[in-house]
DNA sequence: TTTTAACTTGACACAGTGTAAGATTTTAAG
DNA sequence: CTTAAAATCTTACACTGTGTCAAGTTAAAA
């Protein structure tokens, strides 16, 4: 059994992602990686094939990091529509500040990287499942507004959660969180159950 | 006088402009500019010293072909702040389907034009400041909700008039333009005015 | 018509990606 | 402990794109 190939590989992906996590957004060159991980480029490659290969497989081994389910359970759990919804959001703002340096710097890469990017959308995708679970249990409810089917109400839930916005008010403007959240509970409320 | 190398100029950030906003999201390199604008790379580098220079001309040149200030004269002509608020909303999302596609291009694009994103940034800075003197209006109506300073009012509203959402119920998920205003109209007094 | 600015031509150095092949170390199994 | 296979290292190369340079050519304004 190889056991030595799983070990170096699972390092390698350690690596990129805390350079990618690091503070200064560095450029993520093969030859970084390799010297953090106290490895040869030639090795790097012997991993994975090129850099949008290494990426990928980064995100999603980021993504097994983040225990999604265990922090989404709250939500599942949820006795009604109302209290469903209120414990998704709750669950992704918390989602928010371990994902947002990773999407930051996947925007700061290349558009060579197009892959890594729809690996990226996939894993916002399942987020946006979560939207449309907690619509459904608003809908048979029946606490949904009227004038909302259930693919608008989703799409509009999935726009108020934007990650950028809770950046821009939570990083750039020094919201503590709890009064993110507040306003983002009280708006999503509003925009999508009846009062 | 030497009016062709202001002609030249003008060639240029035309073409840059033309090829970011293309469908396909080129990685536009120096020689594909200099190409279809009909002259030799080192042309281009006799008018922008590098990437980064000819991009960001090529941001300010865009933003000078928006005439702004033309359609958000609706908006600073509004009697009263919720009008001020739903004129500037309109506004907004009117700019949105043509500033897009240049803010995809933009992060399509390598982390090492960050110059360039900061010139983005700066229009981006110029539309919050719409949103402050929009909630300027509301609070001096005294109909901006109580628990919500100018400051976070201001935050909030931008939040909610994200581009990325606008794309991702209009561009991806086929809402008509109107009826995502029409939602946008609605959160956007709830989560900001009295009722 | 001249002169000069703008553009062209053809070269070069440099950095980063990806490939290749042989030498060396490490690992796991006999 | 030995050995064969796997993993890694070393060294080298081809290729693309950026940015620079210097001399030659075209075109515009005087």
């Amino acid at each position: 059994m190889s056991n030595k190939r799983e070990k170096t590989r699972h390092l390698l992906l350690d690596t990129v992602l805390s350079l990618l996590l690091a503070p200064e957004g560095s450029p993520l060159r093969m030859i970084d990686v390799a010297k953090a991980a106290g490895v040869t480029r030639q090795t790097v490659y012997a991993h994975f094939s090129n850099r949008s290969e290494m990426l990928i497989a980064a995100i999603l081994h980021f993504g097994d990091q983040l225990d999604i389910d265990d922090r989404l359970a709250p939500s599942r759990a949820a006795p009604d529509g109302r209290s469903r919804l209120t414990a998704y959001t709750r669950a992704m703002l918390e989602f928010f500040p371990a994902i947002y340096p990773l999407k930051q710097s996947l925007m700061r890469m290349g558009g060579s990287d197009e892959e890594a990017k729809s690996a990226w959308e996939d894993r916002i995708r399942a987020m946006k499942e979560g939207c449309a679970a907690a619509v459904r249990a608003l809908k048979s409810d029946g606490v949904l507004l009227d004038h909302l089917s259930e693919a608008r109400a989703t799409d509009l839930y999935f726009t108020l959660l934007n990650m950028d916005g809770w950046a821009h008010c939570v990083l750039e403007n020094g919201w503590p969180e709890a009064d993110y959240l507040a306003e983002m509970q009280r708006v999503t409320h509003l925009a999508l159950v009846k009062p």
